[in-house]
DNA sequence: AGCACGATTAACT
DNA sequence: GTTAATCGTGCTC
């Protein structure tokens, strides 16, 4: 389970960004970090796509913070929000088309003494279990931004897992769109994995 | 140049 | 349930 598995290549990514949401779920969200290994299973992600997705960046268009969207998928796009917090995300489907999806909860299994000396004021069941709180964990930051996911040199990448199944994944609203219109702001593209669905 | 707000979190009452 | 923290971004003047 520690041991490095093989590591997505850009084809995952470069698919519709729901199908790539729902199967992100149950693979290793792995962060190098000095030679070490720093992550977990991902257990909760959300889709954004196109600009007319009016809870997506994007709906702006092509600005300096959303080039990266528009760009090749399997990079990571990583915004600064609330002043001080930072949002990890993988750019998916084809070059051009603006897409990419919100990692929002790991389950910690590798470099747990790390992420505790960051997160250890919380108990553990609230280490990583919000977007923010993942990249404190991870550190995670703006340099991150534009880092590709299929080369390890980017010290950020997602290796293969242990598949969940559908009887173990519930779907909903995205989180915090309080005030984008509908449909947008209830359409189901949350994407939740029971935690005793993985491992 | 100024402004309102945000894909959140933690600490309150 | 409510609210402060805190600043980059995109929009308006």
């Amino acid at each position: 389970m520690l041991d490095p598995s093989p590591i997505l290549e850009r084809d995952f990514y470069n698919r519709p960004a729901l199908q790539v949401a729902r199967e992100l779920l149950g693979m290793r969200l792995v962060r190098s970090e000095d030679g070490r290994r720093v992550g977990g299973i991902i257990l909760e992600t959300e889709a954004y796509r196109g600009e007319e997705d009016l809870g997506c960046h994007c709906k702006a268009g092509r600005t300096p913070r959303t080039a990266v969207m528009y760009g090749q998928p399997g990079h990571v796009y990583v915004y600064f929000t609330y002043g001080m917090h930072w949002m990890l995300n993988f750019v998916v489907e084809q070059s051009g088309f603006p897409a990419a999806v919100l990692i929002r909860a790991i389950l910690p299994d590798v470099g747990l003494d790390l992420i505790e000396a960051r997160r250890g004021t919380q108990p553990r069941q609230l280490w990583t279990n919000g977007p923010a709180k993942i990249c404190q964990a991870l550190r995670i930051d703006k340099s991150f931004n534009g880092v590709d996911l299929c080369e390890t040199t980017g010290n950020l990448w997602v290796e293969a897992g242990q598949p969940v199944f559908d009887t173990s994944v519930t779907t909903g609203p995205r989180v915090g769109l309080n005030k984008v219109p509908e449909p947008w702001k209830s359409i189901p593209w949350r994407f939740l994995a029971a935690e005793s669905g993985v491992g």
